[in-house]
DNA sequence: CGCATAACTTGACACTGTCAAGACTGCCGC
DNA sequence: GCGGCAGTCTTGACAGTGTCAAGTTATGCG
């Protein structure tokens, strides 16, 4: 099974050694090559599944939106607490921080690819939905953002990014969520 | 002064062409060589500057560090108000977009360069004298940031960085300003 | 004027992503 | 059972990259 010639599940494999390698040194330092031989295969392989090195990130960027939107969504559906969503999206950007790294770069993506257009479409639901605003309306559409909405969307976000670039001093740091909480009970929408 | 051996003021030329690169397509996509050719001067000529090409993005991070602080300075001395701080922090992230997406990369940089962390000291600086936290102490010694300041912090960071991946909707990205204020207006801290 | 030193160039190296061409394999219809 | 075919992967090549060592040129200082 793991040195015939037809690899079997190639793709996922490529896509795991992917990520591995994100998590060391970044989506931008990413070698195709390196991941090739991380998988046990000749450096041409990734191409032939993925297209492009732009490929490979893409569908590292919707496997991640797509558990992104998950983890949204389970954390609705166990609280019903918009706060726990907020929780929620700054834990998913920690423990998977390869994943959320990519899914936020979108000059190293094919941004017209279907798949991560879907994925991308069902994490903004889920967060529609955690922020406690409309269902879409009966004739379907999408509602807006509102000013709530974008605020707090805003707030975790970019709470998540300055956590992930060091910017915070090391207290925060050490207590990423216990922070996130005590800025929650200070912040008021609406 | 073109074209004579030495340049002159080369790293300068260096800086700007970096600059009007990263502009184009973004900081992890530079070339060493080709920042080389906009400047007219041979492909190694760089690392004689730098040392390295993290050197030259540590070099524009440090002096879009320092551009940020001066242009937040300005907000509350001209305002007095931490929500004009707020605008002046997402209106210089669109406004010097190689910059700012070059600050908040540390893998690409040189993290222990002097200057950088003076430049970003400046910047957390000017950001909690922006957000009317009590100054320095007698001792010296920095406050830390509370969980106002986190927050409003984060909220401008987030939206700045939502903004410039194009993860807002169309209506917000044609007027980010005017929706980062009506946000404020939704928004209250304490 | 001469020389040390800084500024820049030249050439080379290993590595990268991408492409074209070929080799291998499993499967489907006969 | 068997032939061919489509999909999977490999091999080899190419231009481009960052970095290093050695050489060339200019500037400023004694």
């Amino acid at each position: 099974m793991t040195d015939r010639y037809h690899h079997g599940d190639l793709r996922r494999a490529l896509i795991d050694a992917a990520v591995e390698a994100i998590a060391e040194s970044g989506p931008s330092a990413l070698s195709l090559r390196a991941v090739a031989k991380g998988a046990g295969v000749s450096h041409a392989a990734p191409a032939h599944h993925f297209g492009d090195k732009a490929g490979l990130l893409t569908a590292v960027a919707a496997e991640g939106y797509d558990r992104f939107a998950d983890a949204l969504d389970r954390a609705w559906e166990a609280t019903g607490d918009f706060i726990e969503v907020g929780i929620a999206y700054v834990r998913f950007a920690i423990d998977n921080k390869a994943y959320f790294e990519t899914m936020f770069r979108p000059e190293l993506l094919h941004e017209d690819d279907p798949d991560l257009a879907r994925a991308e479409a069902r994490s903004r639901a889920a967060l529609i939905r955690g922020s406690g605003e409309p269902k879409p309306g009966p004739g379907g559409e999408m509602p807006e953002f509102n000013a709530n909405a974008l605020g707090a969307w805003s707030l975790v976000h970019g709470f998540a990014g300055l956590l992930m670039a060091g910017n915070f001093p090391p207290s925060v740091a050490a207590d990423p969520e216990g922070a996130l909480r005590e800025i929650a009970k200070h912040v008021r929408f609406g």
